[in-house]
DNA sequence: CATGAATGAGTCTTCATTCAT
DNA sequence: AATGAATGAAGACTCATTCAT
C-alpha cells in the first residue's frame, strides 16, 4: 500500500526542492518545534539551534518566520493532501472493492497510517486551526470539495445496492471522520506510543458499520 | 434544565470570589481575547485595554499572565466541569431514564447545549490542550475517572437489558464523544452561526443507537 | 527682538507637552544624535543611551524609531516655522520699515540668527532633505505659499518706490534665501565657532542691495 | 565646450581602472542607488542586484561598503573636480575673456550644466558631507586652494579694470556659489524636470554683476 | 574570477513585569 | 487599591562580510 509511507512525500519534496542542506535542517527543525511547542513558542533562535545553523541562514531563504510556517503547511494542503487523497481514490477506483466493508475497511485504515505517519504536520495544523480560524475555513472548504466530487459517488452506488444509509454524503463523511480523528488526535496530541492500528480499524469499522446501515 | 446555563457557573465564580469589579473586568477581558487570538498572541497591554484598567491592576492581583490563564482555566478544570458534569450524574440519576434512547438523547442534547454555551472556555482549552499535552493528559486522566466511575455503571444497565453492546465503556464513550465534538467543535472553532441542536440531537442518536446497538 | 530665542520654542514644546522627564530626554538625545549622526546612523540603543533610559523607555510613547524624527521634526515645520515665520511677518507688519535697506537687514539678521539657533534642527532638515526628496517637496510647497502670499506683497510696495528691482518674488527670494544659506549653512554642517552676526548681516545686505537695486 | 560632458570623465575613469564588466558594473549600480536612496539605504544584496553579480563579486575587488563608496568618490574628488577644474581654469586663460561679465557668464553657465550633468555624484556628495563634516572640511580646505590660488589672481585683474567690487576672493566666490547652488541644488535634490539653463544663466548673471558691481 | 550560501553582530520592536506615586 | 511610567530581556529580522566550491 502506497500511502503508509506519506511522511516521505514530505522529505521528498525537500529533495526534489532546490534548498541546501542547511536550509532543509532549518525546515525540520521547524516542524519538529512547531509541532513540539507550538509556532509562538518557537523562537527563531530555537531553530537556528536545533538546525546546527545561524540565525542568518534561517533568514536568507525564508524572508519571514510565517514563511517557513507556510514552506511546511502549503505542501501539505497543496500537495501532500490533494496527493494523498488522489492515490487514495485511485487506489479505491482500481481496486474496486466488493462491499461497502471493504472500502470502510480500507480508507479507515488508510486514514489512521497517514494520520499517525504525519503526527507531527498534523499537530502543526490542529495548532494553527484553533489559533486562526481562516486556517479552517480554507481547509474546510478544500475537504468540502472532495466530499461532494469525490465521496458522493461513491457513497451512492453502496447506497442503491442498500449497504449504506441514504443521509447525504457530507452527514455520513462527518460520522466516519470524527470516529476515526476520535482515535487518531489523542495519539497525535499526546505522543502515546504506537497502538495496534489493526485492531483499531477492525473496531472503528465494527461501529461504523452498524451506524451507517441502512 | 439546569445546565445550559452553565456559562452562568464561571460568573458565579466571579462573583463569589473577593476579585474586585475591576480585577474581575480583567478576567472577562482575558477570557474573551484568549479565545480570539489564542494566549500567546494576547498581551497584557491588551487585556488592560480591554478590560478598562491600568496594566497595573492587571498585576495587583495575579502575578502572571499565567495566573490569569489559570484563574480561568483552573476553576474550569477544578470547579466548573465536575460541577457540571456533577450536575449532569444528578439529572440522569434522578431522571431515571426508562430506554437508552431517552439517556442518549438528553446526554448528546446536554453536551451540545454545554459545549455551545461555552464556546469561549472551550476553544481556549483547545488551544492548550494543543500546544501543551500536559493539560491534555490531566484531562484525560480525570475524564477516564468519570468514565469508568460515572459512566460504566450506567453502560452496563442498559448493557443488561440488551440496548447496548457489550464492548467496555471506554471505547463506547470515545465514540459518542467523538460524535459529539465532531459537531460542536467546527462552531467552536470557526464561530458558525447558531444551528439546529434538536436536529442535530436527533441525527447524533440516530446514528449512535444503530451502531451501539448488540 | 522675540526671534533670536527661537530654540526655546522647542523646549517651550516639550514644557507643554504631556511627555515625563525621561520621554523629554529621549527627544533630546534623539535630536543630537540624529544633528551629530544622521538618522539612519542613530540607533535606539543610541538613543535610550544618551537619554539615560531603558530602550523599552524609548518606546513606551513612540511607536517607531521614525515616530522620535517625526516628534521633532513635524512641530518644526507645522509649529516652528510657521510660528517663526508668524513672529516673522508680524515683526515687519508693525515695525513699518522706512526702506528697504532696513527691511533687507532686519530680515537676514533674523534668519542668520534663526538659523544658527536652530543648528541641529536645521541639519536634520538638510539630511532628511537630501536622502528623501518627499520632504523637499512639501518644504517646497509650503515656503512656495508663504512666499507667494506673504513676501510678494511686501516686495511690491518696494518695487513701487523704486528700492527694488522688478523681478518676480520667487526670483527676489531664491537670491535672498541663497545669500543666507551660504553663510548659515556651512556653519551648521561643520560646526563652525560662532562668527560676528552682526558684521555678515551687513556685508550680506550690501551685495544684496547692489544685486537687486533696479 | 568640454565641460558638459563631465560625466564622461568618470565612465573614463571606470575604462582607464583595470576594473572588470562586473567591477563597473557594480560601480554604477552604487552611483544609482545611493543617489537614489543614499548610502545607509542601500545594501549590498541591493548593489549586487542591480549589478547582476553575485554578493561574493561585490566584495571581490572592494573590501567593503564604505570601499566602494570611496571608489566612488575619492576619485571625483582627487580626479574629476581638479581635472574639471582643471579645464575649467585652462578655458578661463586660453579663452581670454574680454570683461567681467564674460567671465561670469561662461564660469556661471559652465557650473550649471557641470552640476545638472552630475546630478547623482552630487547627490551623494551632499548627503554624505551633511552626514559627516569630515568631508566638508576636506571639500572646504580644497576648495579654499583653488580659490586663493586660482581665482583670486583672476578676480585682482577684473577689480584692477573697476568691474568687479574690491571684496576679497572668498567673499566674492561666496555669493557667486551660494547663488549658483541655489539654482542647481534643488533641481539635484527633487530631480526636477531640465530647465532652461541659458536664461538661468543670463538671469543670475544678471543679478551677480549688479551685486559685485564696485 | 565568480558564485551564493553562510555567518553573527546588530537593529528595531514587543511585552511581561515592577514600582514609585 | 489603582495607576502608568519604566524596565530589560527577548524576539523577529537585516546586512556587511567571509569562504568553500
Amino acid at each position: 500500500m502506497a500511502l503508509n509511507n506519506v511522511e516521505s512525500l514530505f522529505a521528498a519534496s525537500l529533495q526534489d526542492s532546490d534548498l541546501s542542506a542547511k536550509q532543509k535542517a532549518v525546515l525540520r527543525a521547524s516542524l519538529t518545534l512547531f509541532a513540539d511547542k507550538g509556532y509562538d513558542r518557537t523562537s527563531t533562535a530555537d531553530i537556528a539551534r536545533l538546525a546546527g545553523v545561524s540565525e542568518g541562514t534561517v533568514y536568507k531563504r525564508f524572508k519571514t518566520k510565517r514563511d517557513i510556517f507556510e514552506a511546511i503547511t502549503t505542501p501539505f494542503v497543496d500537495q501532500v493532501l490533494p496527493t494523498a487523497a488522489g492515490e487514495f481514490f485511485k487506489e479505491i477506483s482500481t481496486a474496486g472493492f466488493p462491499d461497502f466493508r471493504s472500502l470502510l475497511t480500507f480508507a479507515v485504515h488508510d486514514r489512521i497510517v497517514f494520520g499517525l505517519a504525519n503526527r507531527r504536520e498534523l499537530k502543526i495544523f490542529v495548532q494553527e486551526i484553533v489559533a486562526d480560524p481562516q486556517m479552517f475555513n480554507a481547509l474546510a472548504a478544500r475537504a468540502s470539495q472532495l466530499f461532494t466530487k469525490g465521496l458522493a459517488p461513491l457513497f451512492k452506488q453502496f447506497q442503491d445496492t442498500g449497504e449504506l444509509v441514504q443521509w447525504d454524503a457530507i452527514r455520513i463523511g462527518r460520522y466516519i471522520i470524527s470516529t476515526v480523528l476520535g482515535y487518531v488526535l489523542p495519539s497525535v496530541i499526546a505522543r502515546t506510543p504506537e497502538q495496534n492500528v489493526d485492531q483499531a480499524t477492525q473496531e472503528i469499522v465494527e461501529f461504523l458499520l452498524k451506524g451507517l446501515h441502512p
